[in-house]
RNA sequence: GGUGGCAUAGCUCAGCUGGAUAGAGCACCUGCCUUCUAAGCAGGCGGUCCUAGGUUCGAAUCCUAGUGCCAUCACCA
């Protein structure tokens, strides 16, 4: 049994016995450092339901836990606050329970249904930036997490291939291009197709400054540039199937793809089914049609159709245009319903998105409720803050963009520079260093993103460079080649010794004393950094259920930086091989491997890699 | 203007369902590498938790109002 539930149990006992008050709950919250104790028992709360004096309601609890409760070796009560004292046999046998475990913090066994966690979507116009890496990192790591916390998870993605501002850079290529190719030009076929975006933009404004300049009311010159009208004379063609204009959007769309997927593949996110809105876009519209029957939507005199949501204190929201076309809403409806189709078992689905859509979202997710789905009320828009320059707003046809690519290959180039510095890569083949630069560069990148809660937007000055120090990936990175080096040497030193390290039984050296009896007749005692230690890796289950309620990767970040500080505290205090004690020796290592397990583990969640050496 | 989000050290951020003297990192200052990797450790400096009320034994946390920043309210996505 947990203990925690164990001394609630206990401690209802005594105020029953004492005041014949059964208490609803009793509050824990971990010590204080600077007071002696583990656990602290709130007394507070209790005066609610039973009256008396705090201190000496405490004293009553803490004697009567520490004559009960076996794991209780002492308690000190300072105003309300009855500080318990946990015997080390206590966090010694919890350590045994699980330094064998490998999956620890894990829940293997997933749950039946399913949840679809969609994230990236991007237009296929342009190049990935900055924003579309923390929508990347983080519809990654919430899905890793949903995963790890016991759910079956499909990653999914609804890529919008179709639209006015696809073929804008279209457009432009025909125009400008002379039938460049990513072949002819060496380009990622992303950023070939990008810089006709910017191409047309630079051209239509163009058009624009001289209507303007004849005379023309600016508003009327916007909307009657003559290369605008023609980007949207080609998505007629476009919608009509023209043979043409669809070859050249298949062909360039082609060339985006390509260049997405490397870019995915550096960045180490991938996906399990996809989604094309030009599949997509017209499934709305049966729906919509079903729900103007059941009086879900109305159509007004113009043809178009809407939903009032003004008693649920939302505006009118239009879903089909008086033309008939689609709009935005039109084809999220049907994508949903098209995905629950494709897979009965999704239950509920994660929408990684940014904030400057909450309120499409929550119209979305209203009106699949109002049509009667019931899993309409497990859907979560995963809402997280932009990324900003110093200057504001990345707009990318202003070209102030961060680029995707090139911010990976800055970090790596970064990495690379610190490491050569250090020098402590001996023996390490170019290839090995590459491969490491780019694990480094990446953590540093991801960490930094990542440690952020999302809902909060990101400040990215790229004239400062990611840090490598303190709170960073590349600290835990660090923490955990330092463990690897100390296991290697460990293996090294005493193979015998350390048999149940890799898991084999091996013989037991310490006859009677089994692995599970460590130290536990002993009185020398856990020295109070390895009992930490302890508690810190105690946590991590309810950590991964904690950011798996919470779509919080940022919560894994914290608690691993907090266990790596805590590891290196501890290293630096404590000598490790040096020690002469056997048993010591071998529970130092044990911690240590498990540890650096617990690191690998919670930064499989955020998508980072951890090295060897570094 | 309506709605939603955010506001904590010079900077970047933690602070779980209200709990003890508000914590980290960076920057700045001081120590520690002939001993398991110094991308580290130990310590110092640094706070009107945006403001004003309220609830409570107790508020950075909850409520109300205000201020500031951001987003959104399009037959855009």
């Amino acid at each position: 049994m947990n203990l925690e539930t164990l001394l609630t149990q206990k401690v209802k006992e005594v105020i029953f016995n004492e005041f014949s008050m059964e208490l609803p709950a009793v509050e824990f919250q971990p010590t204080r450092k600077d007071f002696e104790g583990d656990i602290t028992v709130m007394v507070f709360p209790m005066l609610r339901h039973i009256k008396g004096n705090p201190v000496k309601i405490g004293e009553q609890i803490g004697a009567f836990l520490k004559k009960e409760v076996d794991a209780v070796s002492d308690y000190n009560v300072i105003q309300g606050f009855l500080n318990v004292v946990i015997d080390d046999a206590y966090y010694l046998d919890f350590f045994n329970g699980i330094k064998n475990d490998s999956a620890y913090g894990f829940v293997t066994e997933l749950g039946k249904e399913g949840v679809m966690v969609e994230y990236s979507s991007p237009n296929t116009n342009k190049p990935l930036h900055l924003g579309h890496i923390r929508n990347n990192l983080l519809g990654y790591s919430v899905a890793e997490i949903l995963k790890a916390s016991g759910k079956k998870v499909y990653k999914t993605q609804i890529i919008n291939d179709r639209g006015i501002h696809i073929c804008k850079s279209m457009l432009a290529w025909q125009r400008f291009g002379n039938g460049e190719t990513p072949e002819s030009t060496s380009l990622k076929g992303d950023k070939l197709v990008g810089n006709y975006y910017v191409a047309f933009d630079k051209a239509y404004k163009k058009q624009v400054a001289q209507k303007i300049a004849g005379g023309i009311d600016p508003k009327v010159a916007e909307k009657e540039a003559p290369i605008l009208l023609e980007a949207q004379e080609m998505l007629q063609k476009w919608e009509a199937g023209d043979e043409q204009v669809v070859a050249l959007w298949k062909t360039m769309n082609g060339w985006v793809y390509k260049g997405f997927e490397e870019t995915y593949k550096n960045l180490g996110v991938d996906f399990d089914t996809l989604y094309y809105e030009s599949d997509t876009y017209l499934l709305g519209k049966d729906v919509v049609t079903e729900g103007l029957q059941k009086g879900v939507f109305y159509r007004k005199d113009d043809g178009s159709v809407w939903i009032d949501l003004t008693d649920e204190g939302l505006d009118e929201k239009i879903v089909l245009r008086s033309d008939g076309t689609a709009v935005y809403m039109t084809q999220d409806i049907g994508t949903a319903i098209q995905r629950i189709k494709d897979r009965p078992d999704v239950g509920g689905m994660v929408y990684t998105v940014g904030n400057e859509q909450d309120y499409h979202f929550k119209v979305l997710f209203l009106i699949l409720k109002k049509l009667g789905y019931e899993w309409a009320q497990s859907l979560y828009h995963l809402s997280y803050g932009m990324v900003d320059l110093p200057s504001g707003k990345m707009k990318s046809r202003e070209g102030t963009v961060v680029d995707a690519d090139d911010l990976m290959i800055d970090m790596t180039r970064t990495a690379a520079e610190i490491s050569e510095d250090l020098g402590k890569l001996e023996g390490y083949s170019e290839t090995e260093k590459q491969d490491l630069y780019k694990m480094i560069g990446l953590g540093a990148l991801k960490y930094y993103i990542l440690k952020v809660d999302p809902k909060k937007r990101i400040l990215f000055n790229p004239e400062e460079s990611v840090d490598f120090q303190g709170n960073t990936g590349p600290f835990i990175q660090y923490t955990y080649a330092r463990i690897q080096s100390i296991l290697r040497k460990a293996e090294e030193l005493d193979l015998q010794d350390f048999d149940d390290l890799t898991g084999q039984t091996g013989n037991d050296l310490h006859g009677a004393v089994g692995p599970n009896e460590l130290l536990l007749g002993q009185t020398a005692g856990l020295h109070p950094k390895e009992k930490e230690l302890i508690k810190q890796l105690q946590l991590f289950p309810e950590t991964v259920q904690l950011a798996a309620e919470n779509l919080s990767p940022a919560l894994i970040a914290n608690y691993t930086y907090d266990l790596v500080k805590e590891f290196n505290s501890f290293y630096q205090q404590v000598s490790i091989l040096g020690e002469e004690d056997v048993e010591k020796k071998l529970l130092r290592v044990q911690l240590s491997r498990k540890v650096g397990e617990v690191i690998k583990s919670a930064f499989g969640l955020l998508g980072i890699e951890v090295p060897d050496r570094m």
